[in-house]
DNA sequence: ACCGGAAGCAAGTACCCACTTGCTTTCTTT
DNA sequence: AAAGAAAGCAAGTGGGTACTTGCTTCCGGT
């Protein structure tokens, strides 16, 4: 492999755990089974490097998309909500590092933000879809409902770890219900189960 | 003032800003208006220094209360939203480091759990008072709601800043609607408006 | 007036960090 | 085989950091 590449990643390992000051370029070069001289001839210095690390981190984000024309709802939310917190859990260390250090390195933190933020965008085109099709009944304030489903998916996978009995559990079935808590929210018919009792016909 | 207080604000705000290893002994005593030497001499090491700061804050966190008796469940609760909600956003600098910094500090991080923690089960205990007084009726999931009530909050006074269009605008308004759609969810109906337009203008 | 404790001050120690320099090794290309 | 580029290695520089030491100053109680 490219030795920037490997310098990049063992960058990112070392970040996620220790943040921008602790990630010495000692520790970041040993990660990486590399001469800390060969760092500052690849990058120039620290602050470039970890610069070019945000930039990567940006570029490669890649959100789940949501299918433009909505078929089944339920199904297709919560598919997208366990991908979504998959991407976050994945990077949840990257991300608590770098929105925390915003104040001092801002461009980190934007970066990082680069990834939630167009999957809000995402999430508020399928709601649109939804109504536009027909499958909603926007009653109630959707942009709330957006807004709150974000941030669920976005907490559950920074700080599940460190609050126990703060999230839905099992891990695995949170998504599909913080999809079906949304879908009520914005006014969307639960699909009816095939099974026995369809919830309460009220 | 007591010496030992003023040097626990100062390294109070010089953690929210720079850290655990941002906050230099030299900085914090600067910050306090108190000589270097003086600092070790009261706490001994930046690490039981740090430590009684987190123990502090742990001990001061005083969360708003939610009536035993629910009357007026929109009311309450957005007020209570409020109420957290500003409390997270005063210490959201602290939360945000202390957060971050888990692996390598789990002290701290768990301190600053404890606060989220109450509230989290004062909303659990909320929503049972309001069932067995029959003001709700859950036909939801109340479980998923609480976590996703609690989620946006902790979003909101943690990332609005620094992720500008993914929370509800305006700022105030925003505990008032986060509560709606809660209630919403766990099936409490929409209090009376006096007022004849009740939606938000699309 | 005197004593003791709390705080300040200056200096020093040992270590860590970003970054540089000068040189050698290794590998590829011609 | 010769040449050049890329990487390693050893050592050093200047500055920061936690923490210590030895001393002086200030202030309240007896």
């Amino acid at each position: 492999m490219e030795i920037r590449d490997r310098i990049l990643e063992a960058a990112a390992r070392v970040y996620a755990l220790h943040g921008y000051r602790g990630s010495t370029t000692r520790l970041i070069a040993n990660e990486a089974g590399v001469n800390e001289v060969t760092l500052f001839r690849t990058f120039g210095s620290k602050d470039s490097l970890l610069e070019a690390l945000a930039r990567g981190h940006a570029d490669a984000a890649e959100v789940p998309e949501l299918p433009a024309i909505p078929k089944h709802p339920e199904r297709e939310l919560s598919d997208w909500c366990r991908s979504v917190l998959a991407y976050l859990t994945q990077h949840r260390s990257f991300l608590r590092k770098s929105m925390s250090e915003m104040e001092e390195h801002p461009v980190v933190a934007e970066s990082a933000c680069t990834g939630p933020n167009c999957a809000g965008q995402a999430l508020a085109r399928y709601v649109r879809a939804l109504t536009e099709h027909g499958l909603a009944r926007p009653e109630g304030d959707t942009d709330t409902a957006i807004s709150m489903l974000m941030a669920s998916l976005f907490g559950d996978a920074m700080y599940r770890d460190m609050m126990p009995g703060a999230f839905p559990e099992p891990a695995g079935a949170a998504p599909a219900r913080y999809a079906c808590c949304f879908l009520r929210a914005v006014g969307v018919p639960p699909a009816p189960r095939r099974r026995k009792s369809t919830a309460s016909p009220a």
